[in-house]
Parts: structure tokens; sequence; C-alpha cells
DNA sequence: TGTACATCAGTGAACGCGCGTTCACTGATGTAC
DNA sequence: TGTACATCAGTGAACGCGCGTTCACTGATGTAC
């Protein structure tokens, strides 16, 4: 049975989880680009080298570390969005439950979200096993507007023409089922959230913003009209 | 008379101007954890050393680039604002104007954005002195909506309770004379329009929207909607 | 079940690199008398 | 106007640091017969 692992096997998970989670605690600590693979085997208790036997390189960790936080907010995101879901929450508290638990795990995890939503880490570049991940929040901002559609419908006001024809292939390529004035303010609403969590997370709402928990639900309920959701 | 300079004094304003030039460059080039003095050094054929008689560290380097880039992104929006103010542009087109002058900037010194508005730089503590600089793209913005304000008014919906003494106190702070609902709308769509180009700039918005100038151009309009511009 | 060989995790030394910062110095520019 | 001294830009060597990656190796685990 491929249940039953050898010693080797079941080591190698282990100790494969193990440097990810002190990478993670050292990105924690000190952000992506202090991340040094000699100081995660150092406070392993491992010779550098020894890690090349689970990542080829070091942008390899980061790239599993990309992939993690991918997953990691976007599970805090569709676990928020099935609780909402579960008290038989509207549309628009799902879509401000969702962003406030974005929020919070971003909150929780600064540099693994300044990882993922800041600006690039010098000379890495993201290869393709992020996108899988990396839509996961999105997708559940998607499902929410789709369900409000198919419900009540949405209010949102027409597209300009010019804006119709990126609209429709955004809709066809990865909003299938939304009307197309709703993707084009989807997509710009998720980009407006990230922007209201990034102030926030790298210090521009200092001596700005002071209740900052109320002034984020009021931005995110905002946002939820802008995307068409109906308010009651 | 203080205009006529002895030789030391004109090639210390120079050198330091040169310095900062050739730091822009590799800022440009490679990002601001690239930024080595050493490199700068190199490149002006000076030796390491001597970049202490004008920068007494790193640090001190970063923050003028810092406080260029504010300025230089803040002159931007101003000038925009002015243009469109010249062309007897209403309060809508000059908000989209101003949005659209800070994109193109943004578009054009990715690094020097990401200095800015990107993840904090690892070890280094923004001081005081560009807090004044930081506001300029903020007060453009807030002129525009209080111009607006005192001609045919804002269309904003009320403050939920909650909000009400915080938007308050904002305005008391930053944005006198106007209304507290545009207060608390100003802030989010200023945090918002970061996230429209961040998203753009770091790459998120890669094999997601393609024709970006009408999806931003389109995007700005609703900002200036929700901060309650009149349409026409 | 036992043995011979293959696989693989981890070691330790080394390579070559670049960095920020300090310090004693030289020589040119500026200033006071 | 000329001279003596003070100021300051720039030099060159050095300190101490940490990094990613390679490589030949040892010894334990796994596998085929």
């Amino acid at each position: 049975m491929s249940t039953v692992r050898g010693a080797r096997e079941r080591a190698r998970i282990e100790v494969t989880a193990a440097i990810k989670d002190e990478a993670r605690r050292m990105l924690a600590a000190e952000g992506a680009a202090k991340l040094s693979l000699r100081a995660v085997a150092r406070e392993l208790g491992m010779v550098s080298s020894a890690l090349y036997r689970y990542f080829p390189s070091r942008d390899e960790l980061l790239t599993a570390l990309i992939v993690d936080a991918y997953d990691s907010i976007g599970v805090a995101a569709e676990e928020a969005d099935a609780r909402a879901l579960a008290a038989a929450a509207l549309p628009r508290a799902r879509w401000v439950a969702v962003c406030e638990a974005v929020r919070a795990w971003a909150l929780e995890h600064p540099h693994e979200y300044a990882l993922i939503y800041g600006s690039p880490v010098p000379g890495y570049s993201a290869p393709v096993d992020t996108v899988g991940p990396a839509s996961r929040v999105g997708n559940t901002l998607i499902g929410i507007v789709r369900a409000a559609y198919e419900g009540r419908g949405l209010a949102l006001p027409p597209l300009p023409a010019a804006l119709r024809p990126e609209a429709v292939r955004m809709t066809a390529d990865f909003a299938q089922g939304l009307p197309p004035e709703a993707t084009a303010s989807l997509v710009a609403a998720w980009a407006q959230l990230a922007g209201l969590i990034s102030f926030e997370l790298f210090g521009q709402f200092n001596r700005v913003v002071e209740d900052r928990d109320t002034f984020f639900t009021h931005a995110a309920t905002q946002l939820a009209h802008t995307v068409g959701l109906p308010t009651t």
C-alpha cells in the first residue's frame, strides 16, 4: 500500500516540512529579502549544503512559500465565505466577510502577504505553479457575485463601449456566467481591496487612519456596492 | 552674495546630485534591495568610502531617493491637475486626469513606485522628513473634491454611525472644509487607486487584464463616483 | 532469511562573491591676518 | 598681495560579515536475488 512509507520517505516529508516552517518563521521575522538558506539550515542544526537535498535552490524554496501563502490566504477566504453561507448571509454580507478574512490573514502574516501582493522579490520571477493557488481569493469573490447575479441580480451601471470587448474577454477567461459589467468591476474591486490592505500594512495609513477596523468594514461595504451587490 | 559659490560648494552640489542620479539609475535597474553604496561609487569612478562625505549611511541615501520619488510623483499629480484646470475641466475629469498621471508616473518609474508604495524595505524605517512630500498626491485629490464640494456639491451616501467620529477626526487633521463622508471615501479611494496601480505593476494583472489603459480609465472614473464627484 | 549492491541524506571544506563601514592619509581649496 | 593655517574631498587598505552553490565523502536505509 502506498500509505505505508519507509523511514526514508517519512523522514523526507518531515524534513521538507521543517525547512518550510523554519523558512516561514524567518520570513515572518525579517522579510523575503533576508530569507537565506544558510540561516534556515543553521536554525535547523543542519549544514547549509544539506538543504540542497530538498530544494534545488533558494528560489525553489521561495516558490514553495509563495504557493503555501496563496493557499493559506485562499483557504481563509473560502472558509469565511462558507461560514457566512452557512449563516444564510446575503451576498453583500458574504462579500464583507471574505474581505475581512483576507485582511485578518494579512495582518497576521504581513510578510507573507507582502511576498504575494507586495513588490516583487528582486531577481525572482514566479513560475507557473503559482497561478492556480493565486486565484483562490479571486474565485471566491467571483462566486459570491455569481450567486447574487443568479439570485436577485446585480445593480450595475452600463459599461463604456471602449471597455466592453475587454470585459467580455475577461468574463470568458475566468468568470463565466457573469455579466461583463460585473467582471470588470470585480477585477477592479479585487485590486482595490488589496490596495486598502497594503496601505494599512505598509504604513501609508500611519497618522492617517486610526480606527482601522471600522474604516475597513466601511470600505469593504462600499466595494460590495461597486460590484453591484444589492443592499438587502 | 550667496549666489556666488566657491568651487568646493559647487562641486559638492554637483557630486551629491550625481550620486543620487546614479543611485536612482541602479534603483530603476535592480530595485531597492540591490542598491549598494559600493556599486554607486564604482559606477561614478570613486572609491566607496568617498560617498560617506555626502551621505552618512546607505539609509540616508535611500531616504533622499524616497523623498525625491514622493516629490516627483507629487509634481506629476499637481501638474496634471493644473493642466486639467486650465482646460476648464470639471472635477470628475480632473480626478481622472490625476489618477492617470499617477499611473503613468508609476509605469515610468516602477522601482521608485515600489519604493514608496510597495512593501517596506527590510531594516529600513522612513524618517519624518518623508511625511510632507508623501502627502502631495493625496492633497491634490483632496483639492479636487473640495473644489467640487464648494461648487455643485457632492453626491455621497450617509456615513455609518460607527465611522463618523473617525471621519470627523480625519477631516480636521488633513482635509479641512470637506464633509466627513467625503474624507472617508477619499482616503479609501486613494488606497484603492494605489491598489489598481500596484496590481498592474507587480504582475497581478498578468493573464487577467489586457487592455490596461482602458481598464484603468474606467476604474478611475468609478473611483470618482465613489468620492461623490458629479457626473456632469 | 541473508547478503551484495544501489540509493540517498547529511557532512565539511572550499570557492568566489559583494556588502557597509572605519580609519589614517594626501593634497587641493578656502580663509584670516 | 602673500603667507600660514584650517577645512574638507577623495584614497586605499582593512575589518568582519553573510551569502549561494559545488563537490568528494561517509554511513545509514532500501532493494534484488
